[in-house]
DNA sequence: TAGCCTGACATGTGATCACAGGCCAGACGA
DNA sequence: TCGTCTGGCCTGTGATCACATGTCAGGCTA
């Protein structure tokens, strides 16, 4: 397995006093950056001391964070109330995926209305980006932009509470989704979902932005279940499962 | 004013040993209640030390629950820093409405093909207490009972990523809507757009479901944004525009 | 009298400690 | 050899302390 190894890479948090911010603020960043990254494994457990070591902080900061983390559901409550990495199997995917449609959705029907066109040749030029990530086969990249054109998309709906809870859903689905696609096939078809949303927006046809949205979830999420776990138990064969 | 007295009426935490949970999960499900409850004023600041000393515990205990409660962002943070009881403005109920239309306009959907009879009859008798407490303008009951209902019917869409997350959204408006309700002169209309959700339901019609639920919400919000305040320096009128 | 300053107080933050519970390996006994 | 027990370790939890910051009232000065 090539993916990156878990929970190793983590650098200290950054304490010179550029930061005014309280340390578990910064601790809470840095966890969600990783998570987001895929450097933490699905199933793994994240305790406190073991991540206030790598930090180099007292507990308090990290428990404050893995609350708030915890409350977000980036992270499950294990069932000794140590926080694991929740392991999204193909139901839940599914489940996350109405809401995605219904949330996401919205968004884009409403950015169709409201985006400016600076912003729509911003998100052609990283349309243009992704695409040119999975052909290469550069996962990572695909990643950060595939995440970067779809929030460019929805940032355009000026609505900081949509904005927010579309976050919480990306950061929850996000180590799954990285860890599992250290491998990359699906992007190649992934990235041509992308271009209809752009289309739909430019004409500021809000229902067409919206089924275009609805259709690249719906489309990664066909290919996606069927290499998801189908319970937690199986969660450790998704490796055997790529091959 | 009518409204109970902000800040006070609060009990101790149930510390009897029947409850095997921690204590921060306790003083959570405490002060989310009295949120629910109305028992804090919109905008007033809650402090650690203060809870703690009402609630009996150290602040420890209060600091995770606070923590919590921040990231569901059923709290607001406030520039020092200390949590505050969030003030929605009729701006920011425009938006959550709109999410709130999608969320549960896509449960009552899922509902209404999933729901049992049985569910259904126990819907029917809710929305009937609802209509009586309307009657006799009893606020209380008909809050308590009108989200009973509501939550009745999302359960049924078996999908509990789905009620998390509307149950977020209620609680992050409850405290605005419970302090506003004081007075109730609006429960008799409102309860009349409860009926035709229940009507989609037994017919088991997705889309009517859906479109029951999304005109309840629109219905009560654009009585509700005359009396919301238009900003948060606004919101210490709210008692005077009541007159 | 108006403006500024200062000191006391309350706030969140972070560290450290003590404690109870769970878990697992290793030793003991049948 | 297998089962059981036990001791140590690791876990989250809660309390308490020290500290920096912010806020506000009261008194000072111009």
């Amino acid at each position: 397995m090539a993916v990156a190894s878990p929970s190793s890479g983590l650098a200290e948090v950054n304490l010179d006093g550029s930061s005014d911010a309280p340390l578990h603020e910064n601790v809470y960043q840095e966890i969600r950056r990783n998570l987001i990254a895929g450097q933490f494994q699905p199933g793994e457990a994240v305790t406190l001391r073991g991540l206030a070591g790598k930090f180099g902080t007292s507990a308090m900061p990290v428990r404050e964070a893995l609350r708030r983390l915890i409350a977000e559901r980036a992270l499950d409550l294990g069932p000794n109330r140590s926080a694991r990495v929740p392991i999204v199997t193909s139901a839940k995917y599914a489940e996350i995926c109405e809401v995605r449609i219904a949330l996401e959705g919205l968004a884009a029907e409403k950015a169709a209305l409201l985006i400016a066109d600076a912003e729509l040749d911003r998100i052609d030029d990283l349309c243009a980006e992704v695409t040119a990530a999975a052909e290469r086969h550069d996962a990572p990249t695909y990643f950060a932009k595939n995440q970067e054109m779809h929030f460019s998309v929805y940032r355009a709906a000026r609505s900081p509470l949509l904005l927010n809870m579309i976050e919480g859903i990306w950061l929850r689905v996000g180590p799954t989704l990285n860890y599992l696609f250290d491998d990359i096939r699906f992007a190649g078809r992934a990235a041509a979902t992308n271009a209809p949303i752009v289309t739909a927006l430019r004409s500021r046809k809000g229902s067409a932005a919206r089924e275009a949205v609805a259709h690249d979830i719906s489309h990664a999420m066909v290919w996606l279940v069927q290499h998801l776990p189908q319970s937690e138990e199986q969660a450790g064969d998704i490796d055997a499962a790529q091959n």
